[in-house]
DNA sequence: CCGACGTATTGACATCTGTCGATATGAAGG
DNA sequence: CCTTCATATCGACAGATGTCAATACGTCGG
């Protein structure tokens, strides 16, 4: 239940000691969001949110689309809120997720320099 | 051998029919990419790589500051090269690995349109 | 309070992945 | 050629990952 998306946005300002290793932190936090992207499923996932025209989508519309049972698309938007890649709210019986602005792109800049 | 960036690019034009899912294809080349970077070593490696003042690095170079075995540097690198992030030229002994331009851009821009 | 419904958790399983040691490949130097 | 050195491939193994069926949790409408 944690997380810590500042490290990398702090990271990705004073980038890049010429030849020396990343810290050790910093390469797990990155590789994180990394990895919750690394699955297709879960970039179809995130593409039919922020593809939405609502902004938003509850897990009983993303069920069908990629054809997977109900609780492994739950599995995989888990990972994708660990990541920070999205975020949950529960509105009465649905869980709506929305994309958050900025964190892939925070990584590939912490990344890329 | 293969892997097909082109996809990922024109992807990144005709993006998001809302709601609908993402092309099989798309989804398992970005998701390859992410992959790639979804392991703490590789982002090290590419970041060191990223950060070198000569723009390159050989495995020599990559071995003792993330502090793991020759033969699984080697490995990481040839799935860094397999999903386009990073380039291998042959110069004599060596093996020289320089980042490439856009393809993590690329993925980001063609997930988030 | 109860039943229905959307979602999350658990347990199990096959497969994938990161790592190493041993070995093969390939290029320079004598 | 034969050796040396940098890199790649192979085989093996522990651990992580994606998936499902079964089940538990929470919220709403009676």
């Amino acid at each position: 239940m944690n997380a810590l998306p500042a490290t990398i946005a702090s990271s990705a300002g004073a980038c890049c000691a010429p030849g020396q290793a990343m810290d050790d932190g910093t390469a797990h936090d990155l590789a994180k969001v990394f990895k919750a992207l690394g699955d297709p499923t879960r970039v179809k996932l995130l593409s039919m949110i922020v593809g939405s025209s609502a902004g938003e989508m509850c897990v009983c519309d993303l069920t069908d689309p990629v054809g997977l049972s109900q609780p492994t698309v739950s599995h995989h938007m888990k990972l994708l809120v660990e990541a920070e890649l999205v975020t949950r709210e529960q509105r009465g019986k649905w869980a709506y997720y929305r994309p958050t602005t900025g964190t892939l792109a925070d990584a590939a800049k912490a990344l890329l320099g």
